[in-house]
RNA sequence: GCCGCGUUGGUCAAGGGGUUAAGACGCCUCCCUUUCACGGAGGAAUCACGGGUUCGAAUCCCGUACGUGGUACCA
């Protein structure tokens, strides 16, 4: 019972990498790391025509922007290459052809419209269930009903065919899902899934076991929407290998679009306003580019805190979780059952706690990108990141740091003129007329210097500092928005804010 | 339709026989700050429904409703 943990996620590379999907390679990446095991991502691209290129390397940069490597993957290598499904494809028929042989499987030779016609005919007569299973294999093209000559005899011919999995009826499959408990299904509601198909790859559900098998897989995680084929899954371990040796099992809840009902999809970000996926998606097909959480500016810390807790808690007040405490609390046991709906105002608290956490240091790199693509010159990378940590508080997106933070490198393009003209007076200009004069002659230039000055020029001219601030405010950062003034002042220095004053002055008189 | 899974404020959720049913997001009010935030104090808002079991049910059991997933030679 101490075999090695060791869990796997299995992405089919065919576009964007979803949120729901991320959080379940964190899951099994937080559980793999807690028990001293390892994480193995294989790739499951069974399905030749949903093949899309470069699906495969963007779902690596994903997890790599995430913070979530691999031990062992088609990137990583390992000892149980290799880890593309596509090329292990040798490997399958053999294990359906041993089906067959212990009585498990039977070839089928139905076309698509010989099984088309078959359900139309069970709809006409009102059967509730169309399935391809012991109800009607006796009556199809398949090795159950045809005499083993003329099944050698098409196999011969080299008939397409497919090979199904046979499930006995009236049987109990059972198994002890770790987040759900037992669960039971009657094989009569199963149907004789497709174990290989005509093209000679397997399916996914003979592809899972096998692979599961052959990796040493102990812990299978993976989304809810695979629970009802979980008796297919069972059923060949016990055919095949014993299900002694099958890897426990969870079902992660779904992630639920925020309105209405229904699983999150990309429609629902695009139509909310929010990004699904992980990273920015271009599909190479029609050009279209879906955004991502990383893109819109979020950090990988946050990203993974929000998911973590999407359906997990430790049971204390805590909700800042770094990836290290995730690794040391993290319990299937305390995954909820139920499908959480996403709320993208909470994911956007999340980053902006984040943000506020960490040194500016630490995201300085991605936010210099985005001022350099605002046209905003960063020359003086010490002084950037004092300024990043001095408004980090008031940014809850990367983006955001353009706003607060753009007016240190560059005036503000246009000023809040409306938040000052209607008090602006004569006595209020003759004030920043003279504090001009007295800024130019200060012998030193710190906050404390500029804010006195200020003050003492202000009572002496018998006017409230605080109706001054406000207009000086305005005058160097051009909104009300910002730290404190005089720091600001002191930050952007002596020339700059004079000059910022002067300016002001003009329009504003 | 059939099968599986689920259901605590608008959302995320703690609590698993006796609680004033935590906390967070969002919303509102106030304090701090003559900016915006941060921070602080407060407020509105919840156990899907119906039956049991029990002295006592959000908690256990059974139904119902609702939701959700599956029902492919897709994963």
């Amino acid at each position: 019972m101490s075999k090695k943990v060791r869990v796997r996620f299995a992405p089919s590379p065919t576009g964007g990498l979803h949120l729901g999907g991320v959080r379940t390679v964190l899951y099994n990446y937080l559980y793999a790391k807690k028990h001293g095991g390892d994480f193995i991502v294989r790739v499951e691209d069974t399905d030749q025509t949903r093949f899309v290129p470069g699906a495969e390397e963007y779902i690596f940069q994903c997890l790599e922007w995430c913070g979530l490597q691999p031990d062992e993957s088609v990137l990583h290598g390992g000892e149980y290459a290799p880890y593309r499904q596509s090329e292990r494809k040798e490997m399958y028929r053999q294990y359906a052809e041993q089906l067959v042989k212990n009585g498990h499987a039977y070839y089928a030779f139905d076309t698509p419209e010989e099984i088309e016609e078959m359900r139309e005919s069970l709809k006409a007569k009102g059967s509730h269930s169309l399935q391809y299973d012991y109800n009607i294999r006796h009556k199809m093209n398949n090795s159950v009903r045809l005499l083993p000559e003329e099944t050698q005899k098409l196999l011969d011919a080299g008939t397409p065919h497919v090979i199904r999995i046979k499930i006995e009826p009236n049987q109990t499959v059972s198994f002890t899902d770790m987040i759900r408990g037992e669960i039971t299904f009657d094989t009569n509601t199963v149907d004789d899934k497709v174990l290989l198909k005509a093209d000679g790859m397997p399916t996914y559900h003979l592809a899972v076991v096998v692979d599961d098998h052959l990796m040493k897989i102990s812990h299978a995680f993976r989304g809810e929407e695979w629970l009802p084929s979980a008796p297919v899954h069972i059923l060949l371990w016990k055919y095949l290998f014993g299900v002694n040796e099958m890897p426990e099992w969870a079902h992660l809840p779904l992630i639920l679009k925020p309105d209405g009902n229904g699983k999150l999809s990309k429609r629902d970000g695009d139509r909310l306003g929010f990004p699904v996926y992980a990273m920015d998606w271009t599909d190479p097909k029609t050009g279209d580019l879906t955004k991502g959480f990383k893109e819109i500016g979020f950090l990988p810390e946050a990203f993974n805190n929000l998911l973590a807790v999407l359906g997990w808690n430790d049971g204390t007040e805590q909700e800042i979780f770094s990836l290290e405490e995730l690794i040391e609390k993290f319990s299937m046991d305390r995954v909820h059952k139920g499908g959480a709906k996403f709320d993208f105002e909470k994911a956007k608290w999340y980053n902006h706690e984040w943000i506020k956490k960490l040194p500016a240091s630490n995201y300085s790199g991605r936010v210099k990108d985005i001022f350099i693509a605002s046209g905003i010159e960063v020359k003086d990378e010490a002084y950037f990141i004092s300024v990043l940590d001095l408004v980090k508080d008031r940014c809850t997106l990367l983006p955001d740091f353009v706003q607060q933070a753009g007016y240190f490198f560059s005036a503000p393009q246009t000023l809040d003129t409306e938040a000052v003209k209607p008090k602006w007076s004569e006595a209020k200009n003759d004030f920043f007329e003279e504090y001009i004069q007295q800024l130019t002659a200060l012998a030193t230039w710190d906050v404390a210097s500029i804010e006195n000055t200020f003050k003492d020029l202000a009572a002496a001219k018998n006017i409230k500092p605080g109706e001054l601030q406000l207009p000086m405010r305005i005058m160097l950062v051009g909104g009300k928005f910002g730290p404190a003034v005089f720091t600001i002042a002191e930050m952007i220095g002596k020339e700059e804010t004079i000059a910022r004053i002067k300016n002001a002055l003009v329009i504003f008189g």
